[in-house]
DNA sequence: TAAATAGTGTCTGTGAGACACTATACA
DNA sequence: TGTATAGTGTCTCACAGACACTATTTA
């Protein structure tokens, strides 16, 4: 091993562990908001929880392995995946224990209903302690999201669904900010949303009090781009 | 070269080429704001202009290796590096012909007094064409600087000097948003930066009309964090 | 009819933008 | 006194936050 790495500095540039890890969110039910997760099956920390991430190779670009990582380590379909974006690039030398690695972390939004048989699905305000750097990660891609929340429409459209009652919508904002906002200014933000209609359907989400306005997306699910 | 590469393949994980670019920043006199560029000794693109760029050695941190390159591609020194931060990183394939290279690209912001002997300075808003995807970084780090000006403390303390008139606060907002803007609404957001005072000094600064006011900075200069 | 939930109207404050008007300099 | 530049006051708009009040449902 470190004979392969004086190999390189002698006759290679210098070259790096580059991984990639991913905070996949995804809403199994509108309003509720979970992290897929999964146990390392190898070390380092082999049988922690841990984000699905691999090694970058070489050629590959970001999305292609964030996608990798998902199928491989979480189980995910590949069609599942509605949008991607880049949190932040970390760099802590001492974040992996085999030595350096960069770690470019993305987030994805996943289908509601997405299978992903070797996932563990956390609330995201509830994600227990994890291998690595990942809980800084998880908390970087929250507030990422969180800022994404009703402007971009490929991710919020991949976590409301095609269409969702105001209520959903309140449980969806507190989840992903941390901080529960008033149904009446949420709702002035949904009008101003263009890709989404209000439509005349109501619908009873608790079991008592007055059923919820249904909000329908206009257009198909668009993919939202970022490196 | 290409065994090297297949050696690689074998008894290593995968690895990767990683440069970390930097677009830096620096205001010669205030209100002005140009970019470090420098002619590229090596293929590939050489004589080309270009962004000063490192590859990445292993455990280093991302900003040992911007100031690695600020010091070898431009000859800056590396106090003379007041402020430094992510923009984001970038991954086409195509980008450098030596094969596949992840490009990690911050933003750096300079004294304003700062030599650097190897460095062409050129207006943030007329960058010449430069090599590999450099056009773009820079474009996408002109954004990242004009949302943070009057924000970020470390980076605008940079741009300005210790003090700074207010005509010279409107041509550096100019010079990165794209837009003049209009002065009685700048000096309303320069009253609302807490580490700003408005002193009583006047200075001239065009050959007629009236002198501007000075603001000044409380603090000494602090550098901004950002992976 | 009470309790639970959802929706509306409105007030406040903030920040950006626009623009007219005033102030201060030099020639 | 005219021109160039800088500074101020104020109006509008958009948006977020807060909160009281109304509406609709079940038990």
């Amino acid at each position: 091993m470190s004979y392969v790495l004086t190999v390189n500095a002698v006759l290679a540039p210098p070259m790096s562990h580059v991984s990639v890890d991913v905070v996949a969110v995804r809403a199994p039910r509108p309003g509720q908001v979970v992290v897929g997760i999964a146990r390392r099956q190898l070390p380092p920390f082999r049988g922690r929880l841990a984000l699905p991430g691999v090694l970058l190779t070489r050629g590959e670009r970001l999305r292609e392995a964030a996608t990798r990582a998902l199928v491989g380590k979480l189980g995910v379909d590949a069609v599942d995946v509605l949008a991607l974006g880049q949190v932040a690039t970390f760099d802590e030398p001492s974040r992996d224990p085999r030595g350096p690695t960069l770690s470019v972390a993305l987030w994805a939004a996943l289908s509601g209903t997405a299978s992903a048989a070797l996932a563990e699905w956390v609330p995201l305000d509830e994600v227990p302690p994890l291998a690595f750097d990942h809980d800084r990660i998880v908390a970087d891609a929250r507030q990422v999201l969180a800022d994404k929340l009703w402007r971009d429409v490929g991710l919020t459209r991949a976590l409301t669904g095609r269409s969702f009652a105001a209520s959903e919508a309140v449980e969806l904002t507190e989840t992903l900010t941390g901080r529960r906002p008033d149904a009446a200014n949420l709702n002035k933000t949904l009008a101003n949303v263009s890709a989404l209609r209000r439509t005349e359907e109501r619908r009873r989400v608790q079991q008592t009090g007055r059923p919820a306005v249904v909000w329908a997306w206009d257009e198909p699910p668009e993919s939202t781009t970022a490196g």
